[in-house]
DNA sequence: CCTTTACCTCAATATAACTTGAGGTTTTAA
DNA sequence: TTAAAACCTCAAGTTATATTGAGGTAAAGG
């Protein structure tokens, strides 16, 4: 069964990646291998939902230290089921409402406020520091109100 | 009238940014001063505003780049009036549309994919590579389809 | 007048998320 | 069997968006 096992190379065609991203995901503990006897990386299937997942979450503005810490509540000595992964997608689906009705809130302002004096700062939604949902688009992207 | 020109350091208070990153956007072409006799910056009043516009674009996920070229159309022989700001905040609204409404594609895909089989790759509207605007929250966000 | 802020420039550092390259080994396929 | 393709490790490079620091100058207040 080559099903059972996939190179490195394999799963980078299925999953759209470079290889070197799959390096890279391994060494920031986000997928796992193993090792055949020439020293090369052997992975089960299930990886390539892991890959799927990260890209997804990564669409929504999930950083890769958030998924790492999402996984983190995926069983580590069965493959993750279907119930498994519904719970990491409650989760970001929350976070992505917020993060909709946040993008909502400034596409409102943006007329009103953008023309308007407002904009010399402070009072303006558009301009509020205070708004922790802010930093989306730039850096890392805070979901949870840690 | 200490309003017709204003210190760097006065400037960064008023619109809560750092001295330095007034020195960076001016490196980066978003913003103008000129130099008093001893070589130190002054601005125009009207820099508050564009720093407002700046900090308004990113939390929007436009890139510096891009808002530097929007910056492009505003008049640099006057101070932009209300007219030209609500130039670029129309062209930005049309960006944020679209960015939502992505935001809820993404959305309504997560539960119904994200536990089935489909996340295995390829079909999954989640983890889709010919979605062009699924840049969003890492690295810079292209808005226009150039 | 003199000390303390405020400013100046330029280079280096920081973070996220990867990619590239060098130098060497293992697999695979003709 | 042997050449090409795929892998390996580890270090350095890339881009965006700044921040920090060193070493020195200017301005402002008592």
């Amino acid at each position: 069964m080559q099903d059972a096992h996939l190179s490195v190379g394999r799963v980078a065609k299925r999953a759209g990646v470079n290889v070197s991203t799959l390096h890279f995901y391994e060494a920031k503990g986000l997928i796992r291998s193993w090792r055949n006897t020439g020293n090369q990386r052997r992975y089960k299937p299930d990886v390539l939902r892991r890959i799927s997942v990260i890209k997804a979450a990564q669409k929504m503005g999930v950083s890769l230290e958030e998924i790492k810490q999402a996984f983190a509540s995926l069983p580590n000595n069965r493959t993750p089921t279907t119930q498994d992964w519904q719970v990491l997608a409650s989760q970001w689906q929350q976070a992505l409402t917020m993060r909709i009705s946040y993008m909502k809130r400034l596409k409102d302002s943006l007329t009103g406020c953008i023309g308007c004096g407002c904009l010399s700062m402070n009072s303006c939604p558009l301009y509020n520091p205070e708004d922790t949902l802010g930093d989306i688009g730039s850096g890392p992207v805070i979901l949870d109100k840690k």
